[in-house]
DNA sequence: TTTTAGAGATTGTATAGACAAGTAGCCTAG
DNA sequence: CTAGGCTACTTGTCTATACAATCTCTAAAA
């Protein structure tokens, strides 16, 4: 592992531990060279990625504090698994897989020149608390990953494609819009009324720029909550 | 300004310019040294802001590369102004002021320990191709902004903080839940049915860490859309 | 023809040092 | 007692260099 990757899970478990009380004071960069006996850019990479991150802000001449965090988030905004958010936020999660079939992607996606491209389509549902809030919809390319032949219960689609595929993951592009629910939807999450639904509709690419998947995830709006830090500039 | 900053906007210009066609390479870094007479850690600061805003992607032994843009999006993970927004995108945008009145924070922010806060309350309506799409309840904290004396239709409300009041803002956070109309969206946005209503609520810090405003945008669910870039690890 | 080895290019990580700019606190001159 | 200046500390920017890791391509070897 790097330098400054260790000494960033160091630094964020501290904060988690609550080390550095609201407000308070990081090391300064200084105090992270000698603690740590590296360059101070190398210290500086460690709290930059802090700072993207939203866990501390740096003001100029004064140093380096932590932001009051409220941690039950649902970020959006960078690419993580459900599975890998659950454990994250403690929840008592489950997931069911409903089925795994030889699809194609759908035309919402928008993807190609309207050809069919061939797919394995996954569709699990995920409960929380034992009730089911959300509906994923997986559409893995052929063309990527020829065939996924037992998706066990406890490894997510992400966990396959990296750690027993090998293929690394870069980034994703996600659309977030609130459309009705249909009966699927309704059948699935028992819905008596029309609970609109919010739907992520995300493209995920490879670190050699292919698209390995789509995902089309239902979450109840009812039940859906994000939250986001965004800095200015 | 800072030379980082310089050929990033300078790169970032020939992107949308189309001098790098889809997938094609960026200059490397040793490529930005020569043109820019720069360090090599100085080049790669410019282009690792391109990384974080999404618009190239870096593959270790073969370059750096543009990703093919979708322009057309609603970006929530940094803190920009509607205006900001609209200008962007070249929108047919308006906003109409419907008023300023002295206020308190509401309890939804859960800011503080139950007594009020004084604010000043500003209410607008965005249109969008001349269609009622938007309301944004501003709450200014008096003890950062006592008096919002003119608000003039052509200035946003972080405009007037940044330019006037010579404040700078830092970062903000957000949360994005679905919720029934209510009677004022109802009446303002002239919807017949109970359309759902995408409610985003900013609480927004400045560079010293004080809160300077809480927003609450009421977003007409069918006409809402956001895209967003998200990268792994 | 196929495979292997190597050179060259590119990005990633790390170091050491320099100066600029903003902040806070102390201490002295008035 | 106050105002101003000085100093120490902190973050921001920039340079120059070194080596590692990865990828592509070419040329030589089998």
């Amino acid at each position: 592992m790097n330098k400054y990757q260790i000494i960033h899970d160091e630094l964020l478990k501290e904060i988690n531990d609550g080390k550095y009380p609201n407000n308070e004071m990081l090391p300064s960069d200084f105090a992270l060279m000698n603690r740590y006996h590296v360059a101070r850019e190398t210290s500086r990479k460690a709290v930059a990625m802090l700072v993207d991150e939203g866990y501390v802000m740096r003001i100029k001449g004064r140093g380096t504090f932590v932001i009051n965090q409220n941690r039950y988030s649902f970020p959006i905004s960078h690419v993580e698994s459900y599975r890998e958010l659950a454990a994250r936020l403690k929840l008592d999660e489950r997931t069911q897989l409903l089925s795994i079939t030889d699809s194609e992607v759908p035309s919402v996606f928008e993807y190609g020149d309207n050809t069919p491209v061939p797919a394995t389509a996954v569709v699990r549902i995920r409960y929380l608390d034992n009730e089911p809030v959300i509906i994923d919809h997986d559409y893995v390319l052929k063309d990527v990953v020829p065939e996924i032949k037992k998706l066990s219960q406890s490894v997510s689609l992400f966990e396959l494609f990296e750690q027993q595929l090998g293929l690394v993951i870069s980034y994703a592009k996600k659309t977030i819009t609130v459309e009705p629910a249909n009966a699927t939807d309704r059948q699935l999450m028992r819905l008596a009324e029309s609970i609109p639904i919010v739907v992520i509709r995300s493209e995920t690419f490879l670190n050699d720029g292919r698209i390995i998947s789509f995902t089309e995830s239902r979450n109840r709006a009812d039940r859906f909550k994000s939250v986001e830090f965004s800095r200015r500039h």
